[in-house]
DNA sequence: GTGAAAGCGCTAACAT
DNA sequence: ATGTTAGCGCTTTCAC
């Protein structure tokens, strides 16, 4: 079913039929409602690519997936971000243009992206210290939100992002708080920009009651189980080992959490563990964490704004750049204790 | 940059250009080294939008996430074959319109693919058994390709499945080689199409060897870790408790192992637990599960598959429903070990 | 081997 | 309030 088809139809021009069916207000009420009427009733839905055509809009967001490196952490966390955007996007009539390609291509894929005109606009996603891809797409022109921020000229770019720096700060306080002096940080890799501001707010927090630093207890890599276990097994065979751990993803804990239990170390009384995770939708468990519902995962929400923001920049363009520093909900708390009294 | 502009700079018309650029016999060679040179030195992208009305293809395959519902098992899944389908839609310059919709407009999501023409064919993700997107897409015209199998109608479509039923069958007789009699199974939801072909190669494993069937050792139901360790530990409860478990997802295997731990059980001695997980990208532990990479991911690897079967059906349409069955090598033990000799 | 012109399905000036 | 017409950027007959 083509317009030509539905104007003929109802014995009106193309042009009317078009009106009614966008909402412009020149078309009499009873004409609109006719016309919705038969296009309901005929299923018709305009050509997206004639329409993008004609209006210079293409009503999709682009996503591109950098592929191979740092999957680990791109994985988990996207999809759920996704989940989140994906409801506002639908509920404004705008669809998802993924482009999967290799690591290296990224760049590429956001010149094609808009030089082919297939998107509206982009969301970055993990972004790095002064991440190129952001001065390239101001070059190109695009639209685009920051899921994240890269590095320090946050006021060069829209961005939604947690206080990955407070939400460590809080984290060590609450052990601190607690008694413990040997904490332990199992951070993800420094090249990304949240790394380093949690490392920051960590460091930040000991400094503060005079804690030393010991580089020994503080390890930054990909966030997995492996890394976990293997960390905070070689920590805990120190001579002075760590009586609390702050550790950065839910992955990481759980290796902890195993590598505690064969050093037979008890979680709450020889050693506390706190936990920040963006992404909590699939936990689901019911002992030593919190249950989150998948709708309030934070990362959810995160792409719920970040799309926000960005349609509303689309829509509204020449505005300045807007921020959105979401403090988190998200420290949590694996059997934590006061810290062993020492022998 | 569009070709009118390019064809200007060239000192030729639109029409050889356009000839050149997608690989028309009829240009000279020179010509058409001459052209490619050119766009690729001005970035040249042709418009997809206008490429797509005047050609009737779109150059972007469908995929529909419906929200809410069961979403715990889409979402991990989900991510991964999306990563290995995209491989393969990149290379051959396909893009991923992702449609993200509340469970019930799923049908309308489809429904509007095809009247927008805005995709040029769609996977179809977790079937049901009879799944009524199937005959929809078929009268819809829409080439598809079903990851998994929706019932017994399998060669009324093309499929990429795992064979559920003999790995099942496989992970039982293991269990049963091992000693076990009393064998649990934690498996998914019984609507889903997997989930009732893994019960039926448990069950046909266990008949064959003249072993009753114990409803109250059979659950069925979201995979969850919650779930995984609260059947695990009722089951564990009882007089004749189970001795093994065969386990229909990662999250569900980690709910029994803690129950198992909890019940003051040793795995490996006194209780077995076999694994069955179709997503291993996210498993990196050393202890207890082999280690998979994520480019191994079996899902991954099915998404590869489809893929590939679609586009193919795309290009060369009007062939015979294809169907690829996958044996998977998934099976994982996490301390099997012989039955433990009855007291 | 190359070009002119029509057309893909829609929107948006510009009439009326 | 409705219709006519000219594009949007590309491919594709058809003519040379």
């Amino acid at each position: 079913m083509k317009l030509k088809e539905l104007a003929e139809i109802l014995g009106l021009s193309q042009t009317t039929v078009s009106r009614a069916l966008n909402g412009y207000p020149e078309v009499r009420e009873a004409t609109r409602k006719r016309v919705m009427e038969v296009a309901q009733a005929h299923n018709y839905n305009p050509d997206t690519r004639a329409k993008g055509l004609a209006t210079g809009r293409s009503m999709a967001i682009g996503h591109v997936i950098p592929l191979s490196t740092q999957h680990e952490m791109v994985n988990p966390v996207f999809a759920d971000f996704i989940a989140g955007a994906g409801e506002v996007y639908s509920r404004n009539g705008y669809d998802i243009m993924l482009s999967v390609v290799a690591d290296v291509d990224e760049e590429n894929a956001y010149r094609k992206f808009s030089s082919s005109r297939s998107i509206d606009g982009v969301i970055v996603h993990g972004p790095h210290a002064d991440d190129p891809r952001i001065e390239l797409l101001k070059s190109l022109k695009i639209p685009f939100v920051v899921h994240g921020r890269a590095g320090d000229n946050e006021d060069r770019y829209s961005w939604v992002d947690v206080n990955n720096r407070h939400s460590f700060l809080r984290g060590t306080e609450l052990l601190l708080d607690l008694g413990h002096r040997r904490i332990a940080l199992l951070n993800g890799l420094e090249s990304m920009d949240f790394a380093r501001r949690r490392r920051e707010g960590y460091e930040a927090a000991m400094l503060a009651r005079d804690n030393p630093l010991d580089p020994d207890l503080m390890m930054s890599g990909e966030m997995t189980e492996e890394l976990g276990y293997q960390n905070t097994k070689r920590m805990l065979a120190k001579s002075t080992p760590p009586t609390a751990f702050l550790v950065s993803s839910m992955s990481m804990a759980i290796g902890a959490r195993r590598a505690i239990s064969e050093a037979g170390k008890t979680l709450g009384r020889d050693v506390s563990v706190v936990i920040h995770d963006d992404d909590l939708s699939y936990l689901k468990n019911g002992s030593d964490i919190p249950i989150f519902t998948a709708a309030r995962s934070p990362v959810r929400q995160a792409g719920r704004l970040c799309a926000e923001m960005l349609l509303d920049t689309i829509h509204n363009p020449g505005q300045e750049y807007r921020h959105i520093l979401l403090e988190s909900e998200l420290m949590l708390g694996m059997s934590t204790g006061p810290a062993p009294v020492e022998g």
